[in-house]
DNA sequence: CATTACGAATTT
DNA sequence: AAATTCGTAATG
């Protein structure tokens, strides 16, 4: 491996530096960028070779196994180029496999593959790197290359199918695109790649562009990650020490150009904050605010404390950052409160509104629960009353499908051909059987109460789940109870739907087709309207509670300190009148 | 000159 | 058959 590096080395050499600007790398032994021919790669060193540099044409390399370049088989004469057997040259899958398994480990998958054209270049797939495959634009071993997902952020990926995008740009993704080979201009841009990297590692963060913060979110991460002493650092350093001044400039083009682009946002606020704070610091510490940057020593920012920061924080111990917190809360927090005071707030006007209506609502969802409630001993009156009705033997009426066995439908789970006497049955099953396989678990039993007979809720150790099937149509956790021969129907017989004739359907259960299974779907009917009911209270809570926190979290000590209301002049006009609101 | 769009080779 | 991702023409 060392000496494929130097060897490497030895062939790119200056010209490697000197092509800076360019995207092109050179190859071969005559170090030109043209790829736009037959090649063929080093198994060893890695390098690429015009086939017409080095005498080798592409039928040639069909039935090359592994190539080894010049310079790497006179350094190293175990090297050796392996060929193809005979058979293998037309690229026979089953030999191919049988190749595979009988390399040794350290020859690579397979040996040649076509990319992009006859005409362009053949790859081979490099000898230490086993799972990336090289190509043209693909050098197979930096850290792109070896990227498997696509980070879902950059314009090429917003752009495929698989994020939303129009698939115009068709490129792969920026963060995989080469080092080494891709186009300059398709890898990853500069700015992007500082923002990832500080998304990424919020450590190293600070030490770069360390103005910029997505949110506020962000900043207040960072404050506390850095045990709330180095936000000043971050804002009030407009020269980072480290930077060489080619670097320097750079950093500062980047910053403005950003600074333009969210100049009108959010944070637009604190920025403000930050800044009367650099001034206030500034003016403060002036004295020693020029030796920083050949000392690299600061004095510490907590209250009249003249000893000296610790590296990497602003203050000498975490007493005096705590100092000067506290300095800062009793600094503005009266005004803060004071401020508030002035201007009624129109959010707690809203939050009371809301919770007025969430209260309706809620009264409304539990009267529905007592009428359903009243429906639910309803049913089970009217089922034990129809338990008690005698059959009714004498006719035969049972539908007129006594004798025609060969009409046939069909299962609407299965699709199979099923006799229309067991075809209830049948299809209840199957539906059972399909639906089985889908899981209604739930980590934790259904806790509700004064309700019964809702959910099935029994626990099913394996999965560590309660099931939430309703109890009384869940066919895996409860058997139908086996209908005795003289168990009469008993569905209460309606005229045009819904009117009730008071009589009881008197067929034997078990012939009746038209009732089958009525006391279970009634049953379902109603639990599942309560369950809708209990659904709708549970979000009615949630609903009451987060309007509740929203307003005791109001005006509280965070929010105090982090916003506040600026009254405007009562005279000019407010932006959002009339019209708008 | 950079960026965008797109046909098409290649891979999945 | 669909997805991926080249190279390059068109466009700004």
């Amino acid at each position: 491996m060392d000496s494929d590096m130097s060897d490497n080395d030895t062939l790119r050499g200056p010209e490697n530096s000197s092509m800076e600007g360019e995207n092109a790398p050179l190859y071969c032994i005559c170090r030109k960028p043209d790829i736009n021919c037959f090649m063929i790669g080093c198994d060893n060193c890695n390098e690429w070779f015009h086939g017409h540099c080095i005498s080798i044409t592409e039928k040639m390399a069909k039935a090359i196994r592994e190539w080894y370049c010049m310079r790497c088989r006179d350094k190293n004469p175990l090297l050796e180029i392996k060929y193809r057997s005979k058979k293998t040259k037309e690229r026979d899958p089953d030999s191919d496999r049988m190749e595979r398994q009988y390399s040794t480990p350290s020859t690579p998958d397979y040996k040649s593959e076509k990319r992009r054209g006859s005409k362009k270049a053949i790859a081979h797939v490099g000898a230490t790197s086993p799972q990336v495959k090289r190509s043209v634009r693909m050098c197979g071993e930096c850290e792109p290359c070896r990227r498997t997902e696509d980070c879902a952020q950059c314009d090429f990926c917003k752009d495929m199918k698989k994020f939303g995008g129009p698939n115009k740009i068709r490129q792969k993704c920026r963060f995989r695109q080469c080092e080494v080979r891709a186009r300059k201009m398709l890898r990853v841009k500069e700015e992007e790649f500082s923002l990832r990297e500080r998304r990424e590692n919020s450590y190293y963060r600070r030490r770069h562009y360390s103005d910029d913060y997505d949110s506020e979110a962000e900043l207040l991460q960072q404050y506390q990650a850095a045990g709330f002493d180095d936000m000043a650092w971050a804002t009030d350093d407009d020269e980072e020490p480290q930077f060489s001044p080619v670097m320097r400039k750079k950093a500062v083009k980047v910053k403005h150009v950003k600074r333009r682009e969210k100049k009108f946002d959010k944070k637009k606020e604190s920025r403000r904050h930050k800044q009367k704070q650099k001034h206030k610091d500034r003016t403060r510490h002036s004295e020693r605010a020029d030796g920083r940057d050949n000392s690299g020593f600061r004095q510490c920012l907590g209250p009249s404390c003249v000893d000296a920061a610790k590296p990497n924080s602003k203050y000498c111990s975490e007493d005096c950052g705590m100092k000067l917190a506290a300095n800062r809360i009793y600094e503005i927090l009266p005004q803060r409160i004071q401020q508030w005071q002035q201007s009624p707030c129109i959010a707690e006007e809203h939050g009371k509104k809301q919770l007025e209506r969430i209260r309706r609502e809620q009264q409304n969802a539990r009267l529905r629960l007592t009428e359903m409630e009243r429906r639910f001993h309803e049913l089970e009156g009217i089922i034990t009353k129809a338990k008690q009705q005698a059959v009714q033997q004498d006719e035969e009426v049972n539908d007129g499908e006594g004798e025609d066995t060969d009409l046939q439908i069909f299962c609407v789970s299965c699709s199979h051909p099923i006799n229309p006497k067991v075809a209830l049955k049948h299809m209840e099953r199957c539906y059972a059987k399909y639906e089985s396989q889908t899981s209604f678990g739930s980590m934790y039993p259904t806790r509700i109460e004064g309700a019964t007979r809702l959910f099935c809720d029994v626990y099913n150790p394996q999965s560590k789940t309660y099931c939430k099937r309703l109890q009384v149509l869940c066919p895996e956790h409860s058997r139908d109870p086996k209908i005795q021969v003289d168990e009469v129907c008993g569905c209460p017989l309606v005229r045009n739907v819904f009117e009730l004739t008071g009589d009881y359907c008197r067929v034997p259960k078990r012939k009746c087709n038209k009732h089958y299974n009525w006391e279970k779907l009634r049953r379902a009917e109603v639990d599942l309207e309560r369950v809708r009911v209990w659904y709708k209270l549970d979000e009615l809570f949630e609903q009451e509670r987060n309007v509740r926190t929203a307003m005791t979290n109001r005006a509280g000590l965070l929010a105090l300190m982090l916003h506040q209301t600026i009254q405007h002049d009562p005279l000019t006009t407010d932006l959002r009148s009339n019209k708008d609101r």
